[in-house]
DNA sequence: ATCCTAAATAAAAACGTTTTTATAATTATC
DNA sequence: GATAATTATAAAAACGTTTTTATTTAGGAT
């Protein structure tokens, strides 16, 4: 059996496909009896409405879509569940989109298959923001700020926790720092790292006695820089890494023990994200957390602000916290 | 400006829609000479094909769904993360829908918005099958068992993989094991638990002497369970725990460690998933290896033979793997 | 030039809906 | 008991595409 259309709905139940369509839809014109009998021919056929009919000839879809290149990571579940649970809320359905390459994601960005777009994908550049604001589709960033009609965005301030956090090794006494730096091209580390330097140089420190290592946001790489640094002696060698993010703070960890070290009773050792391993680790990670949850709310509530007020956007800045925790120590 | 339509790249390109389309997608039957005027004014315009009248009239979307109810847990972004992978390189795109509710659920696993289903969501019952598979849309169900035209399952052998953890806890020397089952509904939680009682059974035990705790595949609840027990003095206490899942196995350990005593020299536990905290653990912990990416990849390919070839679907049961770390040992 | 064929383009139909407009049926008013 | 007003239903248009069918144009052969 294929599957029915409204028109077999309207055949079997007598009626014209306009009835059906208001008895379906609760527009409240037609007859209890009509209606009576449309919904049962309507069971009998399993009939359930095909959504491209119904979207395209109505011009909304009630869909939020989330763009993003990958879901691996907590960060990207936790995220997306709140998304999810907020969309619910204000009923909208939710539609993650996996693309795999620019194309198929602006085709798909592009493609009117959703009607606002939450957007976490490094592979959206400015020209790409530009065509969405000018076929009016409005989209919440989520990897960096920006601002513009129909555009809004939600990030979180990097540079500020990056700040705080290596205040608060500078406050235990640490007095040479290294930083494990992330991807070159990445805005999380940029700012990260011109916050690191800002702590050190507002404390009176000089850059000249930091050290940078690769951590490029992996455990291994973490691990691999960590080890060859440890084994080349230095007169004054570091107390502390900052790293990247959490992956390579558990690489940094591993490394130091693995060089007959401890954590923190020789290094201290502070990540960022606040991952779910963080606190399973042993030692427990202390780390700067971000409001994940919070995130992925405003990301919705803004979203929505832009498709019922169609105001212009705007960026909003999250804090984060720090989550102290067994990896860092006194000097 | 307004999302440019086909008709105004016509119009522009001073040609008719047919012409546009054909030139756009590459049937070759027009004039390089209009092609490059038709390419340029698509260009000039923004011009994005709108999916639902793609969609709607040539019958298929070239996009494979998943459908969950939940995407947290690392179990889920690894499934997906191959799921993606797979899809893409068979040229098709992937959207996960997660929807709140079972209508909304429905109206959109049989609103036409993919081209095959890929199912985990318990919601799902088998009526809700026949309506899919009397609708001619192909499904892989991955939670549980089920075959039908249109219709196939890949699931994991946790009976098989219970039975054998039994077996492995037996071998090291445990006499009297506790479990610590997951959801009552759950068929994971039954298959593991009568792959337990089997292998009990088969080593010339007693189900007597063993000890059934709630864990209900959370930390919080195991840890509980775990505590109560060990707080009630027995004459033969148990020595091991196979646990539902690993985070139950946590949950456990936690509470033996808070008891005052050691994993794995007092009391061995072993969980299912091998989930990303396991091996960060401490102490390490021994699981049950589910081969997710087999899952994913094997879902994709047999989503797309129901697709090609329409034939009737199978049941696929893949074996997982014991994975020995530290949390078990000798008795 | 005339006709034929092939190539290029245009026109029209179709996909499954909702929405707008038109018609039919019922009820109310006098 | 006719007419107006209301209610219920039907018909037609529209959404943006692709596809099928029809028409025009160009190029050879006669």
């Amino acid at each position: 059996m294929k599957k029915a259309t409204i028109k077999d709905v309207a055949q079997l139940a007598k009626v014209s496909i306009s009835t059906v369509s208001n008895a379906l839809n609760g527009v409240n014109v037609v007859k209890p009896q009509t209606k009576a009998r449309i919904l049962s021919a309507a069971h009998q056929l399993n009939y359930s409405p095909n959504l491209m009919g119904k979207q395209l000839r109505s011009g909304q879809t009630n869909m939020i879509g989330v763009f993003t290149d990958s879901v691996a990571g907590p960060y990207f579940y936790q995220l997306i569940e709140t998304i999810s649970q907020a969309a619910a809320a204000k009923n909208y359905g939710l539609s993650v989109t996996l693309a795999n390459n620019h194309t198929a994601l602006m085709n798909s960005l592009l493609g009117n298959t959703c009607d606002g777009a939450i957007i976490f994908d490094h592979r959206v550049d400015d020209r790409d923001l530009e065509h969405l604001a000018g076929q009016e589709i409005p989209a919440v960033m989520l990897d960096r700020p920006v601002s513009g009609d129909h555009l809004s965005s939600i990030v979180f301030d990097s540079f500020n926790e990056s700040y705080l956090a290596t205040q608060y090794l500078l406050q235990l006494g640490h007095q040479r720092i290294g930083y494990l730096a992330g991807y070159d091209n990445n805005r999380d580390n940029h700012e990260r790292f011109t916050g690191f330097q800002r702590a050190i140089l507002s404390a009176g420190l000089s850059l000249e006695d930091m050290v940078v290592l690769k951590g490029l946001f992996e455990e291994q790489a973490a691990y691999d820089a960590v080890k060859t640094y440890l084994a080349t002696e230095t007169a004054q060698p570091v107390t502390a890494f900052l790293a990247g993010n959490d992956l390579s703070a558990i690489g940094a960890i591993k490394a130091i023990q693995a060089a007959g070290h401890q954590v923190p009773k020789d290094y201290s050792v502070i990540g960022f994200d606040d991952i779910e391993i963080a606190s399973y680790f042993d030692p427990t990670l202390t780390t700067i957390r971000n409001p994940i949850a919070k995130q992925g709310q405003l990301a919705v509530t803004e979203l929505i602000r832009l498709l019922t007020t169609k105001q212009w956007g705007q960026q909003q800045v999250l804090p984060g916290d720090l989550k102290i925790r067994a990896s860092t120590g006194k000097r």
